[in-house]
DNA sequence: TATTGTTATACTCTATAACTATA
DNA sequence: TATAGTTATAGAGTATAACAATA
């Protein structure tokens, strides 16, 4: 066995297990993770094309339409047109998607804190620039 | 922003860099995710139970069934009943499924090999280190 | 011609719970 | 009572291609 091996099991074992507390929590709120995913994106933003956030969610353009029809139906984003691209809406967060934003995303980041805990500030930043080092050699 | 939002964002943006590569080729070679995750899991062993299957791949059982159903019908897979408990039965690859595991695991290592090429075999290890150590403070 | 987003297709996965057979 | 696996339910995400409107 070669060592990248196993330094992709890793990387997908600390995913996994990371992706597994974090879904369970975001689907206890009523929230699938690629809702939640579309949520976070546009918290704090003025909203954006249905390309960027497909660029920064790295959901495709078709899948997106779905995501955010559902979202649409429950009000929690709107679709506005904009006069600049009459190809393109301009997709944000409703005042009731607003107050959904700060209140789930204040709650997970409440519930994942705590397993950081022990970890000194140090060893976060270490890990950080291990990772971007690792994703770098998959995306130049 | 804390630091270990930073540390998760990058956790999160290094996987699914791989995954999207990975799962490229992956459907590429005509299957799913979670089937090469089961091909994967069974090839170079005598076969094991639903329930050990789900543990390692992280895919509940009432999923399983389905994954399973599509693999077998495929011919892919086997499931045989077992004398000890005959609630339960043994799966394992069928000399088609030997056949294609070894193709597809052996072209999918070739394709994922040339992107840590550059990387010394210290910085994997230090790698891995990092991946399981973070993996610890979300399942203990 | 190229791009934005929608629609259509066909599947695959997902969580959850109820169920059957066996232990 | 507990466990192994299937079935049922209801939805959601996936890739892909074809399409309309606009640039």
């Amino acid at each position: 066995m070669e060592n990248f091996q196993v330094t992709i099991r890793e990387l997908v074992r600390c995913y996994q297990a990371f992706e597994q507390l974090s879904n369970r929590h975001i689907r206890a709120m009523d929230l699938t993770p690629a809702q939640f995913d579309i949520i976070a994106t546009l918290g704090n933003t003025q909203g954006m094309s249905c390309r960027e956030l497909g660029e920064k969610t790295l959901i495709t353009k078709g899948t997106l339409t779905g995501v955010l029809d559902r979202l649409e139906t429950r009000g929690i984003i709107n679709r506005e047109t904009i006069s600049e691209d009459r190809r393109s809406f301009r997709v944000y967060l409703s005042p009731k998607g607003e107050v959904l934003f700060e209140n789930t995303f204040t709650r997970h980041l409440e519930y994942i804190r705590p397993f950081f805990s022990d970890l000194p500030e140090q060893k976060l930043v270490e890990m950080t620039n291990t990772f971007a080092e690792l994703r770098s050699k998959f995306q130049d």
